[in-house]
DNA sequence: GTTCGTGCAAATCTTTTGCAGTTTC
DNA sequence: GAAACTGCAAAAGATTTGCACGAAC
C-alpha cells in the first residue's frame, strides 16, 4: 500500500514527496538489488521529469535513515537493497547476478570484543551460481 | 625477501617484472588496505616512470592468480589485501579507517545447499571504532 | 513563508581501453 | 623472436556538487 510508504517517511521526520515514495515502494517491490541506473531507468517511464540526481538524493537519506541498505559486493556500482529481515548476499561472477542467500552465522554480529560499535554487517559471497554451474556441465557433456 | 615474491610469480606462471614485485611487497607489507592510488603514489617515489595503469593491470593479474584480494567495503573504491589467513573487515564510518577482525563464525563458506560454488566469502562490518567511540566520550565529558 | 527537495548541467573520481614502444623468457 | 607488460592519453562510468526553481509543511 503507498500509504505504507507514507507512514514509513513520517515515522522518520521525512517529507513526503512523490520520488520518494516511487523509489521506496520500487525497492520494497523489487528484491533484486537494483542499481541507482536501473531505479532510476524504471522510474523514469513514469515520470519522464524524475532525474538521476534525485535518485541519488532519495537513496542517500532513505538510507541515513534505515529505511534501504547499500551493497558494495559490486566493486562497480552501489545496489540497493529495502530493509527487512537480515540475510546475506551472493554474487555469481559469471552471470553477475546478485541474490539473497541465508547462512546460519549465530556469532555474525556479536563481536564488540574489540570495543568497536557494530552497526551494520554484510556478509559476502563470491562464486559461481548453480544456473551457471549446471550451463557449464551441459556445455561439457 | 624479494626472492620469495619472484618465486610467487614464477609459481603461478606469471612474468617476472619490476612493477609486480614492487606492488607485491608493497601490499605484503601494509596490511592497511590501501587503494590504487595509495599505491601508485608510495611507489612512484622510488619508481617515477610507474603509471597507473600498471598498478591496475598488476593488480588485476595478482588477484585473478589468488595473490591478492579485492575489497569493495568501501562503496567508493577498491582496496586491496595482500592474501592470507581468512578474517574479516570491519569499516569505521567516523574515520574511515579499514581494519581486520576476526570472527568464529564456523559456518561461514560452507553454503553449497543451495547449489551454488562459493569460491570467496567476504565478511563486512560497519560502525564505529573504539579509538572513535572514546574521542566521543572524551567529548561528551 | 520558510525550509527542504528536485532537477539540470558541470565537475569529480575511479577505473578501463587503445595503442606504441619495451621487456621478459 | 614471440608473447606479454608498461605507460601514456583519452574514454568511460558512477556519483557528487552548485545552483535556481518549486513543493511540502
Amino acid at each position: 500500500m503507498l500509504e505504507d510508504y507514507v507512514q514509513l517517511l513520517k515515522m522518520h521526520d521525512l517529507k513526503v514527496t512523490p520520488q520518494r515514495l516511487e523509489i521506496l515502494k520500487y525497492l520494497d517491490c523489487h528484491r533484486t538489488h537494483p542499481t541507482a541506473d536501473e531505479i532510476y531507468t524504471a522510474l523514469k517511464k513514469n515520470n519522464p521529469s524524475l532525474s538521476k540526481t534525485t535518485v541519488y538524493n532519495s537513496i542517500d537519506v532513505l538510507n541515513k535513515h534505515g529505511l534501504i541498505v547499500i551493497l558494495t559486493i559490486s566493486g562497480t556500482e552501489k545496489r540497493y537493497d529495502f530493509t527487512h529481515a537480515p540475510h546475506q548476499h551472493f554474487l555469481c561472477t559469471r552471470c553477475e547476478k546478485i541474490m539473497d542467500i541465508n547462512i546460519r552465522c549465530p556469532n555474525i554480529g556479536k563481536v564488540v570484543d574489540e570495543g568497536c560499535k557494530i552497526e551494520e554487517v554484510h556478509g559476502y559471497f563470491k562464486g559461481i551460481c548453480r544456473q551457471c554451474l549446471e550451463k557449464q556441465k551441459e556445455k561439457n557433456a
